[in-house]
DNA sequence: AGGTACTCTCGGACGC
DNA sequence: TGCGTCCGAGAGTACC
């Protein structure tokens, strides 16, 4: 499940094996998933020819800088790349490929094809959708404590799910919200409105260190996560309670339990995170 | 008008 | 064996 953390490993470690390689050409195994241009065809005809110059993260979004063109790509649950020999054998649920010229090919692959691709021209694609409404980056100056209070603040809604809100700010999953709850010893069914000036600095706090944490290990490997060269992260060994419903809770000994928040499945410990 | 909730996408995993 | 249900990020839509 690629959050900020993923994203960003992903980044970096296809950003060595693809950066300066030429596209000739694009096989599209799965149309559905390119959301923009509306034609699959001028998709293809579009990145014939540009070199790749750079990767970007923005979010959970990874933003692949061609010549004159943007990438946008989201792994949404279970997106994965990789760069292979041209003539290896294709894994079943590749959906795209990237030929490069040199030989060698990038492929997209996404058993639940949840993941969507957008290409922009350069220079736009802030300003679209999917872009173009995400709050602030958490492990930048961008993101502060005053304003992610202010935002909060304004709605009733539960903190968990104005947390997962890629407008408030951006690269929190279901996985990372629960852990930054928890070390920030707040109940995820919390209204947000209700969340007081001394919790949300320890949420800021917990926010910016898990997600940090996080990218320092390589992400987390849940389901089938793995990072641009095929390897898996470490973090999902220090997670406190995502994924550990009845084991004891790292802090107090009692048993995490699971419930749903706004239709997603939360992890907390109730006497760590009291209602 | 703007905030909020619901619907849709998809296929593997799981339970009966 | 087979069928129904669940999961979940973000866009679109409906509603108050």
């Amino acid at each position: 499940m690629p959050e900020l953390p993923e994203v960003e490993t992903v980044k970096r470690t296809l950003a060595e094996l693809v950066i300066d390689e030429t596209i000739e050409s694009v096989e599209v195994g799965w149309p559905k998933m390119i959301k923009h241009p509306d034609d699959v065809q001028e998709f293809k005809i579009m990145l014939a020819g540009q070199t790749i110059r750079s990767i970007a993260r923005r979010g959970k979004f990874l933003l692949i800088y061609l010549d004159d063109y943007t990438l946008v790509s989201h792994l949404r649950m279970e997106g994965k790349y990789g760069v292979y020999p041209c003539e290896e054998e294709v894994a079943p649920h590749t959906h795209v490929r990237f030929r490069f010229k040199s030989g060698k090919e990038l492929r997209y692959g996404d058993v639940r094809k949840f993941g969507t691709m957008h290409l922009f021209p350069i220079g736009t694609e802030l300003e679209r959708l999917p872009l173009s409404q995400l709050g602030p980056e958490p492990l930048t100056s961008e993101f502060s404590k005053e304003d992610l209070f202010a935002k909060l603040h304004r709605t009733n809604r539960a903190v968990k799910s104005a947390l997962l809100d890629q407008t408030i700010l951006v690269g929190l999953g279901n996985i990372y919200v629960d852990e930054a709850l928890f070390q920030a010893r707040i109940h995820p069914e919390k209204p947000a409105s209700n969340v007081t000036i001394t919790e949300c600095e320890r949420l800021y706090i917990a926010i910016r260190g898990t997600l940090q944490a996080a990218v320092d290990m390589g992400g987390s490997s849940i389901k089938s996560y793995v990072n641009g060269q095929g390897q898996m992260g470490m973090f999902q060994q220090s997670l406190h309670v995502y994924g550990r419903k009845g084991e004891p809770c790292h802090d107090c000994d009692t048993s995490i339990i699971r419930t749903v928040v706004g239709g997603r499945g939360t992890h907390t410990c109730p006497i760590c995170q009291p209602s």
